[in-house]
DNA sequence: GGCGGACTCCCCTGAATGTGGTATGGTGCC
DNA sequence: GGCACCATACCACATTCAGGGGAGTCCGCC
């Protein structure tokens, strides 16, 4: 993707633990024409201090930050410079992370595995207005509100369960309450294997491969990963 | 844009009440290579019966639809067909419209002056599993988050955790997602060996022995056993 | 009668988890 | 310095869980 019109070179600054990635996310940027990595920084604290001084145009940063949590860092970011446009990445697309970071101010999100050429967009587009946001990421933010809106009524047994039958629905029953398996068992006074039997289809309908998961969709706790 | 790649033509349905845009629209449609306009509605009650018949790929719906209100006919749309995408086509960037769309199930939400290559790569999009939206969009969905200083996504990490170090609720948080060990391992930069000694004074101080009961006391769900 | 779906049970394999040790470095406090 | 507490990390062993087979009974439906 060619940037042609630059009149100006974008200041990018970099948040980013990872001395390795730090520097090829750099090297992409500098020889990416229009724009330019201002400085990169390996902790929030640090990029605070600098960020204050050298004003960048745009800033990039890990949400996986050692000591600092890159929510608070774009907090406190926000706060020295409320329309610093700041993009979050992030290896994870998990619904909390993501909320967390665009309330803490984050103004766009990509998963790290973005390309290249969708990286530089993304901060061609933050840098414009917009609030980039990877495939992925822009899914669980609609989703969040369509969640949202069934959340009156929708509790357990609703649109997660529907597919299970009756006993299935039961074994999950008594699994979400942390019983193992020889438990459940018991308590249906049905054979070991049986309950395996049941989890095994039980799981193939949620969509999940661990018993956690399964909690959890079924606590209404979806969305989280 | 070109889109060489179409294997198979992403048939699209319609629904805009003035003929003229309908009839553009369509048109442009069927001369991109990859799409295909399958249908054109004028009103929501003959989207639903067409749509319920013709299973397209993806819709696109104006939100300002005589009768009955886009948000409305998208509502019934999900019903009939909950994994349909489904693209609202708008010339207001109005919050309350946005969000209303959203939570009515639209997957994705563009402003009607879209040029025609993004609006044939935000199909493709919708198609491949994303959340399309207009910069302007997702500027106000960014801002939405950022006002709801609340966390939408329960955090009741209040009484039982009380006792466990800063570090131990970070663990906790994150196995209260389902995550593997090894994957809180990744998330939190430590060791797959760390994150065990965690769990285990963890579970010591939470007086529970398996992962599931944990995240149940995470979650308040207590009354369990 | 045959066929599909629900429910039941068993075997095996490999991965994940639970629990017991032990140990190092850092930090704060007396 | 000594002590407590935290975070980090590793080893080992037993148990539990996850996914792959297969298989028999009962029941409703075409």
């Amino acid at each position: 993707m060619n940037r042609l019109k630059a009149k100006k070179l974008i200041q990018v600054a970099l948040v980013e633990d990872d001395p390795l990635l730090r520097a090829n996310l750099a090297a992409m940027l500098n020889s990416s024409e229009g724009f330019h990595c201002q400085a990169a920084y390996a902790d929030g604290p640090a990029a605070l201090r600098g960020i204050r001084a050298s004003r960048p145009d745009v800033v990039l940063m890990d949400i996986n930050l050692p000591g600092m949590p890159g929510t608070d860092c774009v907090r406190q970011l926000k706060e020295l410079a409320p329309h610093l446009p700041v993009l979050m990445l992030t290896v994870y697309d998990d619904s909390k992370q993501i909320f967390k970071s665009l309330m803490s101010g984050a103004t766009g999100y990509l998963l790290k595995r973005t390309s290249r050429d969708k990286l530089l967009e993304a901060i061609l587009e933050v840098h414009a207005g917009g609030a980039p946001m990877s495939r992925q990421v822009a899914r669980q933010v609609v989703q969040f509100f369509q969640k949202a809106d069934e959340m009156p009524v929708t509790t357990r047994n609703a649109s997660v369960v529907v597919n299970l039958t009756e006993r299935e629905k039961e074994v999950l029953a008594v699994l979400a309450k942390g019983y193992a398996y020889k438990e459940i068992a018991d308590q249906l006074k049905i054979s070991f294997e049986t309950v395996r039997t049941h989890l095994r289809t039980i799981y193939e309908k949620l969509h999940v491969h661990s018993r956690t998961e399964a909690v959890l969709k079924y606590h209404g706790h979806e969305g989280g990963r």
